[in-house]
RNA sequence: GCUGGUGUAGCUCAACUGGCAGAGCAGCUGAUUUGUAAUCAGCAGGUUGCAGGUUCGAUUCCGGUCACCAGCUCCA
């Protein structure tokens, strides 16, 4: 028989042969670097046989698709190992993940990572003895009846709950079965290189009302070489944790007595965000925002009208004594509580006197200070705190303008991403609703109207988006901007949000051409996103190592002797009148030593100053990481700066 | 909130199974006035996160608590 291959050319097999055949058939050294292959575009076992017309393609470790193949291979080499120097734990999922893979598992007694190198040899053994890996499928029925001969409970509910008529898929090897979807490496002996990394608890089905399990987490590569870079790369991604590196640089710190999830911006870090917010404020100026200074806190009232009462209250920092019911628990007391979104405040501008359809759009931003109470293991650095500064804004518009509303939106942010340098770092994301759960506002024709507009707008702008069901906000669905930090985790920079609720709740109307009243739109946006959050990944991607325009010390004057230190003295005062941010260096130091230090803080630039400059009325000029790039008169050099600074430069 | 880990000088780290808490860097003082990535010497620096318990004696052992870290859950 026939079949394609992927290059376009015809390949005779022997009728009923698999696609290891197939493979041995191309050529013998295909054959061995085979793990997996893909038969009309569908990922399978090299097992599998093929038939006549079938559109062939050998999956190798040199294909993502394989390394995932060949790490989940290596999860159930774990599984086993575990199941042989554990018998009695318990098997729950064991999936591939960007880097690796891990595993779930019950144990009767915890295990550490102590344990480790006795589960690596026994692992080890499985791999030498090269057991070969079938795979299998059962009815229902017989595939509970298997896993339950085994006490796998875990596995018995996975079971349960695949959809009717779904075949359901086993892997042996050896004396070892697991549920699998697959596919799989023929045999253990084709695992080359794999490491168990760390090990940590997880919810069984991701649910914190279940079970904690123990996670053991691993990654494969084919040689270890590879799994030395891997694990040397982690290193260095470490180095540039925003958690170390913004506490090290003097941006930020924590202190015990202030309390968790509360950093404090030391001036470098204050100054940062001085910077971005001003420039952040002035652009939205530009675009038609008013700015907005509205209070802190306010009374549960509001909240009410806003729906936080009813979907956000736990999450709120409560000023007064309340019950599980949100009411006062002595009667008539006042309740207020500190704001976690800005929203209803600006709404109650809004509010303020008859608006006209000639008013809208209306367009309000704010540099808001917001409150969220975190679970304590949620806090993170700058990037997940409950007390946070927001670029928040919201605008009010007849449900015609919202599409070009969105639009401005999303540019203003992108013009705002492209002045840090962080554009091509972020993913968009679509976050719609989960139909039926209670998380949301019950008004299922509003969400679908609401979702399907959203959909429109962003497949107009041709934007590259996943969609994620249950992460909307509980008013409407949301367009996301994700970034991922140094360890790979993903979260929300900016967000673009539309509410089909708050226009009705508020009572916001406007008086519209023919006289009639109408309920306008809103959008939630943010232009910057969290500034702390912001700053964080930004300390992740410059390294500390800012670019001038943002850096909180731009320029460090380093006087040779005393000699010269009236002129650093006066060119820094120049330099601050121009804007500029300069600090001298007057210590009694060498002048080696000077820039060893200023290049540990990571200042842009340098200038060296002795009793040639001060003659001369010039500077030495250091760049940072360029070193020395000659001397120029002090007045290019305020040219340079102010030039390099004015438009935002990005290396 | 849950699982696991960590907490010693400003920072990085020592201190054998319970027995006087130590070093480098940073800091301060003095000398040195220096030309492009660490000048020399001296001094000071601590209720070992906090409050308990066991013990003749606790940085070390035990339970509690606070903070930090990784993961889960959650999220801007």
């Amino acid at each position: 028989m026939k079949i394609s291959l992927k290059n376009g050319d015809l390949l005779e097999v022997a009728d009923g042969a698999d696609c290891m055949e197939a493979a041995k058939a191309i050529s013998e050294g295909l054959a061995r670097n085979a793990v997996a292959a893909k038969v009309n575009g569908e990922l399978v076992d090299l097992s599998t046989p093929l038939r006549e017309g079938d559109a062939l393609e050998i999956v190798t470790l040199k294909e993502q698709e394989g390394l995932r193949v060949y790490r989940h291979t290596c999860a159930h080499v774990l599984a086993q190992a575990i199941k042989t120097i554990y018998p009695t734990s318990k098997l729950a999922i064991g999936p591939v993940i960007d880097n690796g893979f891990y595993y779930d598992i019950d144990f009767k007694t915890p295990i550490t990572m102590e344990d480790f190198p006795k589960i690596e040899a026994e692992m080890r053994n499985i791999i030498k003895s090269n057991l070969p890996i079938e795979r299998f499928t059962l009815p229902r029925g017989e595939a509970i009846a298997l896993m339950s001969k085994y006490h796998e409970n875990y596995k018995v509910e996975l079971i349960q709950d695949l959809p009717e008529g779904e075949t359901i898929s086993f892997y042996k090897q050896g004396d070892f079965t697991d549920l699998c979807k697959g596919p799989h490496l023929p045999s253990t002996g084709k695992i080359k290189a794999f490491k168990l990394l760390s090990i940590t608890g997880a919810y069984w089905r991701g649910d914190e009302k279940k079970k904690m399990l123990t996670r053991i987490y691993g990654t494969a590569f084919s040689k270890k070489e590879e799994i030395d870079a891997y694990l040397q790369q982690l290193e260095e991604a470490k180095k540039r944790d925003h958690n170390k590196l913004g506490r090290d640089l003097g941006i930020f710190m924590t202190s015990e007595v202030v309390g968790q999830g509360l950093p404090i911006l030391m001036p470098k870090g204050a100054k940062m965000l001085q910077i971005l917010s001003r420039f952040v404020e002035d652009e939205e100026a530009k675009r038609g925002f008013m700015i907005t200074k509205t209070p802190n806190m306010a009374k549960s009232d509001l909240y009410k009208i806003s729906g936080h009462w009813a979907h956000y209250r736990d999450k709120m920092f409560i000023l007064g004594d309340i019950d599980e019911n949100g009411n006062p628990v002595k009667e008539g007391d006042e309740i207020m509580a500190l704001r976690p979104m800005t929203c209803p405040f600006q709404y109650q501008i809004y509010k303020n006197g008859l608006k006209s359809y000639r008013d809208l759009p209306c367009r309000y931003s704010e540099t808001a200070t917001e409150f969220r109470k975190e679970a304590s293991g949620e806090m993170h650095g700058l990037i997940r705190v409950r007390q946070f500064t927001l670029s928040d804004g919201h605008i009010i518009c007849t449900k015609e303008q919202v599409e070009e509303e969105f639009k401005r939106c999303l540019d203003l942010s992108y013009y705002i991403l492209d002045c840090l340098g962080m554009r091509g770092d972020v993913s968009f994301r679509f976050s719609r609703r989960k139909k039926g759960s209670d998380k949301y506002i019950d008004d299922d024709e509003a969400w679908d109207k609401t979702e399907a507009m959203m959909k429109v707008i962003l497949d107009d702008l041709g934007l590259d988006y996943v969609e994620a069901l249950d992460e909307a906000a509980f008013y409407g669905p949301k367009l996301d901007v994700q970034i991922k930090n140094v360890f790979g985790k993903e979260d929300t920079l900016i967000t673009i949000q539309i509410d089909f609720a708050a226009g009705h709740s508020f009572g916001m109307e406007y008086v519209d051409a023919d006289g009639s009243k109408q309920t306008p739109y809103v959008i939630h946006r943010s232009s910057i996103g969290c500034y702390e959050r912001t700053l964080a990944f930004l300390i992740e991607k410059y390294a500390g190592a800012f670019p001038l325009w943002f850096a909180p010390v731009q320029v460090k004057v380093l006087p040779i002797t005393d000699r010269a230190a009236d002129y650093a003295k006066s060119l820094t005062e120049e330099l601050n009148c121009l804007g500029l941010r300069a600090e001298a260096d007057f210590r009694n130091e060498k002048i080696g030593r000077k820039i060893l230090d200023a290049e540990n803080e990571k200042v842009p630039y340098k200038l060296v100053v002795g009793d040639k400059e001060v003659e001369e009325g010039t500077v030495s000029v250091r760049k940072r990481s360029q070193g020395d790039v000659g001397s120029m008169k002090k007045e290019d050099f305020f040219a340079l700066c102010k030039k390099e600074n004015d438009e935002k430069v990005i290396f």
